[in-house]
DNA sequence: ATAGGTCATAAGCCGAACTTATGGGGGTGC
DNA sequence: GCACCCCCATAAGTTCGGCTTATGACCTAT
């Protein structure tokens, strides 16, 4: 049975007629008339007994059709489903980010890409830069935005933009009353910040050299945003990121570091891995609003 | 997305190659290609990613195929199933009979047809006469087995053979020393049998009539099988059909009824109702065994 | 009798699905 | 580096399912 002729045949069980199922349809009455015969030929049994020119279901017929109406229903509703598919409409993406993307970009990545896919089911993961990779090779993300622009050779990593960092100051403070602050400035003070080695710290170190400096921390912290709690606890000045939304954060202040280095922003996905549809929407929609919002 | 194209792209999801996917449908390679390649143009998407000159299957592939393979199996299913209903070797017969047929005949009717069709879902109803019209009518039954040939219009009405009457005495009663009975010898007796109006009691009635005797019982019975405890308890001789099998009850002996009327057995179908297959071949299958049994 | 409903048949078109034959690309072994 | 093998795609041609319009046969109702 072609599934042509299990849509004639529901269509004529449904109707009653073999006009009235063609014009559901949206076909010529012959057409479906030559199907159903061609399908009662095929089968090697009659599904309708002609009789006074009108017809009636036999009973095979009747056995079968309500099994004809489950598996048309599953037809149609693959059909609907490839439909969406191909607009990039249905499915699930799954998105990892670290904390800061996350806490920043993301939640306004995600509002206009449901704009224009409303069907599409999301999936975000918060994780560490070291898991975020992992997350990418166990398939449980498609899509990872992380600090780090150096990886190993099975992931792609495309560069979204820079940022830079900043100081994060409890509000009474004598460096708040500074435009910026300087490494300089930093000599005298205990310094929250990453610990070594990771990428900020890194970056950190390297600028402070070449400006005749020494970036020390006194308190090493592994997230950018568990400086907050310190700093809030009058425990020191934290030297972190700049794309976090520190102003949502009471009792603290920002000021720009001075001559900061730069802290790249990078999207990475699995090599080898086609990106479906709905994901390549995405693709494009975090790129497009790290175009707007960070330094390129 | 066509039957054929959810079967060739299931197959290549199971055997990964264009090639082997080929072979598992016994087409050739190019031919499988070509509905690949059309499939996807069709859907608007690529199914699977070419590299290297082998296949991927892309995030929309992976996330088609699971349903892809529920529905393809359940028109595999279908396929089965009309194959069998084709030779009449699935599906569902349900039989009526009244107590007399279904005690004799229908258990012999039942097991032959099982022996030709193994895989038929079989059902019978026991009801008495008037209750089988009702059955047929309301299409819980096909075919029913009644002791009678009159019926409404909308029943049709086909004639299997006759029985005949017979006596049923208790072991000790002294009309078993004779061969026969006769409606003279029954004049003495206390008579058990059919109520009146009913279409035994009317033939009984009759043949008397033409004797020169009267028939007359002095205990009614509805159904056959209950005159067999009244006659083990002694409470008299019953005149019933001989088509039940009598010897099978403990204490009681069969005499024929001298020139008895005879009683027909017509098989029951419901007018304008077609008989599937499998009913085609139940209605073959009683119209054998009667013939053999039963007198023309 | 006529008109309007049913379904089937006939003739012709197009595209899907199949065939065989062939070619290009990527590995692998000598 | 070459031969070989396996993969897949393309080309050309055939068959057949599904579509059309035109037409006819049959039943029913007014």
């Amino acid at each position: 049975m072609r599934a042509r002729q299990l849509e004639v045949f529901t269509a004529v069980m449904r109707v009653g007629t073999v006009t009235g199922a063609a014009q559901s349809l949206n076909i010529s009455q012959p057409a479906l008339s030559q199907i159903l015969l061609h399908c009662e030929d095929e089968l090697g049994f009659k599904l309708f007994d002609r009789e006074k020119g009108r017809l009636r279901p036999t009973a095979e017929a009747l056995e079968i059709h309500a099994e004809a109406e489950r598996l048309f229903a599953g037809l149609e509703g693959l059909r609907r489903k490839t439909q969406d598919l191909r607009l990039g409409q249905a499915g699930l993406v799954r998105v990892a980010a670290s904390v800061p993307p996350a806490m920043s970009l993301l939640p306004d990545i995600l509002a206009r890409y449901r704009a224009g896919y409303p069907d599409v089911l999301l999936r975000s993961h918060v994780a560490p830069i070291g898991s975020l990779i992992a997350l990418l090779r166990a398939g449980d993300a498609a899509l990872a935005m992380a600090m780090d622009d150096q990886m190993t050779p099975d992931i792609v990593v495309e560069r979204l933009g820079v940022t830079t960092f900043c100081c994060l100051l409890p509000n009474d403070h004598p460096l708040a009353a500074q435009d910026t602050v300087s490494f300089a400035d930093l000599q005298a003070e205990t310094v929250i910040s990453y610990r070594s080695p990771t990428r900020p710290r890194e970056e950190l170190d390297k600028a402070a050299r070449t400006q005749g400096h020494d970036f020390s921390a006194q308190l090493e912290i592994e997230v950018s945003i568990s400086a907050v709690g310190f700093v809030q606890a009058g425990l020191g000045v934290a030297v972190v990121d700049a794309l976090m939304p520190w102003h949502q954060f009471q009792g603290v202040t920002t000021r720009p570091l001075q001559d900061s280095p730069k802290l790249p922003l990078s999207l990475l996905t699995l090599a080898g891995k086609t990106l479906s549809r709905a994901e390549e929407g995405m693709r494009d929609e975090i790129r497009k609003l790290c175009a707007e919002r960070l330094i390129p």
